[in-house]
RNA sequence: GCCCUCGUAGCUCAGCAGGAUAGAGCGGCCGCCUCCUAAGCGGCAGGCCAGAGGUUCGAAUCCUCUCGAGGGCGCCA
């Protein structure tokens, strides 16, 4: 309808440009949906655009526009200028009736679109290492790369959600290491290093303390998960790993456990991977020498100071880089190129790298680097996610790794269930910090939750479809039902905002922002509780079943809109509280 | 020093392909259930949109600079 509205302008602009003899690029006429409604249905600001090239006043350009356009096609009922120039327009009331009878035959898939074409899309996120439990960050980019996943399915895109990995290397080998020294200290064979050397990385650290070795290595895992791991491992096997090295049957099990527990998270989370990919097998198949000498081939590599070298000065970026180190071990740019070229040969249109606000650095190499490999207009793209700080009264805990004080998702989640979690995660703005409202996400008094309120509107809606089948005003049977009784300014200006989801949603996928979907959902559910609550003025369920009839089918279009928004955001409609 | 992100109500944040009186939640104050879910609704208070310039009919939104917060500038990942 807006399009109709749209073009309709589009083309009474062409027309005044042209018999102006106008002959340059078309102006992007706009229609928006004013923030007054006494504003009308839509606006346009057509006329201030042109306004400048016809060199007359706005105003003026505007009625002559709005001669053109008329009623457009019986579309609209009023229009106006106002302001400096502005085109209102009201429409129709039949219009609105045509959007809800939309959403009613649409149902789950009202909102959804083809815009993507059916084309194949790779979004990838977490990709933790497995060298420890999910944190605040990946948590909040697990839920952040799910949403956006699940928008670009509902925007019509062949949806694939990567998780890549390393368990290989240094860090996997000082995970060994920290678990086999927990385990010779639970044996009494070894002794804990002292809290103030590992906090404190200038203070000495000691090679043994009362004749017991220290073990633990100085830049060892520190969390409490080692410790559970060690004891699993001696309460099964005894004193038979005492010999067994560090970065042997240590690293496998703990590297396990820890993954099982990495998916035990994300099942938890609703987020399913379709593939987990191991950096390894780029080793393994070739891909990394392959890439390699493709850069070579490309001239962009050469050697220094014993090591290789990628030429990304050439690509613009800051400085050159170390692709292979003097040791002959790649760093991790090249396994990352390398990667990425392969992501491209599989044939994504566009690939979406969720990263942390750490990483943020990198990835222009891998991206030039990759580009410069692989032909093609195929994209690669990056979310950039910033930290998570955990806040309660006055105090905000800013959630590393490192600190011995973080909170994993799983704890959180525990605490405040997982619609919460999802909600509180994924409402902010991708690029922006997170402060993470404790007090409010826990909050006993349910009222105050804004992941309880969009649920309860649900819930609300659906408890009152119920009672109507009860009192027999049945939707189903009985013809198509007649909308016209939806008269009510307040009734035109929910449907007006149910009509908006499609774009939402639309916009939501094409910038790769979640948070929209929540504040619309929160801006619709305002309105319908309003509409709900003033029952002395317009109830529902009335004696006049034409009436009911009708707004039953209103509810169920509102129930149907909330539905979807919360199932893009990965959260439970409940039928009741 | 250089690069990235961010500065909007007491707090946490939307709004930023420029648009008509700047929004929401939480917190504060005042009201509203013989009525389909009050897990709700209405109202009040609270703002030089960090600051200064510029671009134009029009700037929270675009450009430049300053200040402030966070992150990054390894042959770590």
């Amino acid at each position: 309808m807006k399009e109709l509205l749209e073009s309709a302008c589009t083309l009474a602009v062409e027309k005044l440009l042209r018999k102006s003899g106008y002959r340059g690029d078309p102006f992007d006429v706009r229609i928006e949906t004013p923030r007054s409604k006494g504003h009308g249905d839509f606006s346009c600001n057509a006329a201030m655009l042109v306004a400048n090239r016809l060199k007359s006043p706005p105003r003026e350009i505007a009625e002559q526009l709005l001669e053109v356009i008329g009623s457009a096609d019986g579309l609209i009922e009023r229009s106006e200028v106002a302001g400096p120039g502005f085109l209102n327009f009201w429409l129709k009331g039949n219009q609105w009736a045509k959007v809800l009878t939309d959403i009613l035959a649409l149902g789950d898939s009202y909102g959804s679109s083809n815009v993507g074409g059916k084309k194949k899309i790779q979004v990838e996120f977490v990709s933790a290492n497995p060298t420890g439990p999910l944190s605040l960050g990946h948590g909040r980019q697990g839920v952040l790369g799910d949403c956006i996943a699940r928008l670009l399915q509902f925007a019509g895109y062949q949806v694939t959600r990567e998780y890549y990995f390393n368990n290989g290397g240094r860090q996997m080998r000082v995970l060994g290491e920290s678990v086999k020294a927990r385990y010779l200290e639970i044996l009494g064979l070894a002794c804990p290093p002292p809290e103030s050397a590992l906090k404190d990385q200038d203070l000495p650290w000691p090679e043994s303390i009362d004749d017991l070795p220290v073990v633990f290595p100085r830049d060892g895992y520190q969390g409490n998960y080692i410790e559970d791991i060690a004891t699993t491992i001696h309460e099964e096997v005894g004193e038979k790993f005492i010999e067994e090295p560090g970065e042997g049957r240590f690293r496998q099990i703990a590297e396990e456990t820890i993954f099982a527990g990495i998916r035990d998270t994300t099942d938890s989370l609703g987020i399913v991977f379709d593939v987990y990919f191991n950096e390894k097998s780029l080793y393994e198949n070739g891909k990394i020498e392959e890439t390699l000498s493709a850069l070579s081939a490309l001239g962009l590599i050469y050697k220094k100071d014993g090591a290789t070298w990628l030429k990304s000065e050439q690509f613009g970026l800051e400085r050159d880089r170390v692709v292979v180190k003097s040791s002959g071990e790649p760093t991790y740019l090249l396994p990352d190129i390398a990667y990425h070229v392969d992501k491209l040969e599989r044939g994504f249109v566009t690939v979406i790298d969720l990263q942390g606000a750490d990483h943020i650095d990198q990835f222009p190499y891998v991206k030039a680097a990759t580009e410069a490999l692989v032909d093609g207009d195929n994209e690669i793209e990056l979310v950039l996610n910033q930290f998570v700080t955990l806040r309660s009264g006055d105090r905000s805990v800013k959630q590393s790794t490192r600190a011995a004080n973080f909170i994993t998702v799983d704890e959180l989640v525990a605490e405040v269930g997982v619609d919460v979690f999802r909600l509180f995660m994924v409402q902010r703005k991708p690029e922006g910090h997170l402060d993470f409202d404790l007090d409010l996400a826990s909050e006993t008094d349910w009222t105050k939750n804004p992941a309880y309120y969009l649920q309860y509107t649900y819930a609300r809606t659906a408890g009152i479809e119920r009672e109507a089948e009860k009192r027999g005003i049945s939707l189903s049977g009985g013809g198509p039902v007649d909308l016209t009784p939806l008269a009510l300014l307040e009734e035109m200006e929910i449907i007006r905002k149910l009509g908006e989801f499609p774009e939402v949603a639309l916009m939501a996928a094409g910038s790769r922002e979640p948070h929209h979907i929540p504040y619309y959902l929160r801006e619709l559910a305002g309105i319908w509780n309003t509409y709900l609550q003033d029952g002395k003025r317009h109830r529902i369920l009335g004696d006049d079943k034409e009436v009911s009839r009708a707004r039953v089918a209103l509810a169920k279009g509102l129930r149907t809109v909330m539905g979807n928004g919360l199932s893009l955001l990965g959260m439970n409609a409940p039928e009741k509280m």
